[in-house]
DNA sequence: AGCATAAACGGACCACGGTCCACTTTCTAT
DNA sequence: ATAGAAAGTGGACCGTGGTCCGTTTATGCT
């Protein structure tokens, strides 16, 4: 992401375009670092990096796009480790074994990045379609294909990842007082009961 | 909810405060009806009701409790289905078939209603803890208990409550463009699995 | 009726996210 | 080197949710 290469026919970013976005993410992380997320206004991290807010708007989009962008590193090494890393994580684990430590790994994220997650998801626009929730997404579908969820996969790679939303762990957490050992066990106990669950024939219940 | 009874040691509302509750209600859901509910900012509702802007803030207390408040009567109106209503949502059903009903309800009322029910979750605050949503954590916890979850059905709720979850439900169907026959029918399948699923031995697939 | 008091009121005020557009800087082709 | 085009910039401006506090008004007591 954000590689500044030149594809064919695609020029390069001008270089104090760069030189602001950088400057622009080293402010915010500052601010998040010595006055938490909430600090983060766009107009503090324009003061700090010494650029109009305009730039901002300019480079992000949206406060929940910078958020996303602080957000990039962690993803991408998260996503990598799904994709390449070692087991349980990697592909060199079972699926089930796959999926719940998926879980466990988002909530291990709540737990230090909670904050920033949670405001990257808070637009509206940004809520359900951003990219690294897009990559969990395709994700969970592929392990639950393969362990033979069927046509079904998808919608239920839906539900399951609602359960993971950071806004919903970091009310169970801070708010409700569980622990995130308690959560991550629930999503093992959830994915688990859900994969070795029946299938619902699809007249059942129906309206 | 919202009874001017007035309880032992605890006063009435004042009768000009409950004229310019029922006016600031009047003025909202006019508002919803003729141009939707993005359309119902503080300021327009205050102006049309004919009151001061802070007036809306002391009797709602911020946009999504006036939301909440519009939603009060289908709320109540689901919240009495679910205990003493017909088949297959009230108590004369098997538990089973009364949780797809829940799911499938709720996904109904989005059908109608879903960007009111949004709008009322969009702040942080509002988000969780909600009285509506905390009824139907409750419905759920009971009903799964029944069923023989035990005690892990507090939190078992909270993950199914999640993929019923009025944005998410609203952008399956208009960004993905999923029908909501399709969404019902994928909760049936969702609870369908968790029910009959086995439990997780505690032990295995900790960390 | 008159009064004391607490509740309710209203609108000026603030912070923030987001837009806009006249101006500046960089890039590229000659 | 230079000029024109394209990309970038900054900060004034706007709408919105939310706060605050001096003023008004309903209510219960005498």
């Amino acid at each position: 992401m954000n590689t500044p290469v030149p594809i064919a026919g695609e020029s390069v970013e001008r270089c104090d375009a760069a030189r602001n976005r950088q400057r622009l993410l080293d402010a915010a992380a500052l601010l998040v670092a010595e006055r938490g997320p909430d600090a983060v206004t766009m107009d503090a991290v324009a003061a700090r990096a010494g650029v109009g807010k305009g730039t901002v708007f300019r480079r992000f989009g949206s406060r929940a796009g910078l958020m996303a962008a602080l957000l990039d590193h962690s993803e991408s090494a998260f996503q990598y480790a799904c994709m390449y890393g070692p087991p349980p994580l990697g592909p060199d684990a079972e699926p089930i074994a796959r999926l719940i430590a998926f879980g466990r790994a988002r909530i291990e994220l709540v737990e230090v990045q909670g904050e920033l997650l949670r405001a990257a998801e808070s637009s509206v626009e940004t809520r359900h379609g951003n990219a690294p929730r897009q990559v969990s997404l395709i994700h969970l579908e592929m392990l639950l294909r393969t362990i033979g969820m069927g046509a079904r996969s998808r919608l239920l790679a839906h539900s399951l990842l609602a359960a993971l939303d950071p806004g919903l762990i970091l009310y169970q957490w801070h708010e409700l007082g569980y622990s995130l050992k308690e959560l991550a066990d629930n999503w093992a106990d959830l994915t688990h009961r859900v994969v070795t669950g029946d299938s619902l024939p699809s007249t059942e219940y129906s309206t």
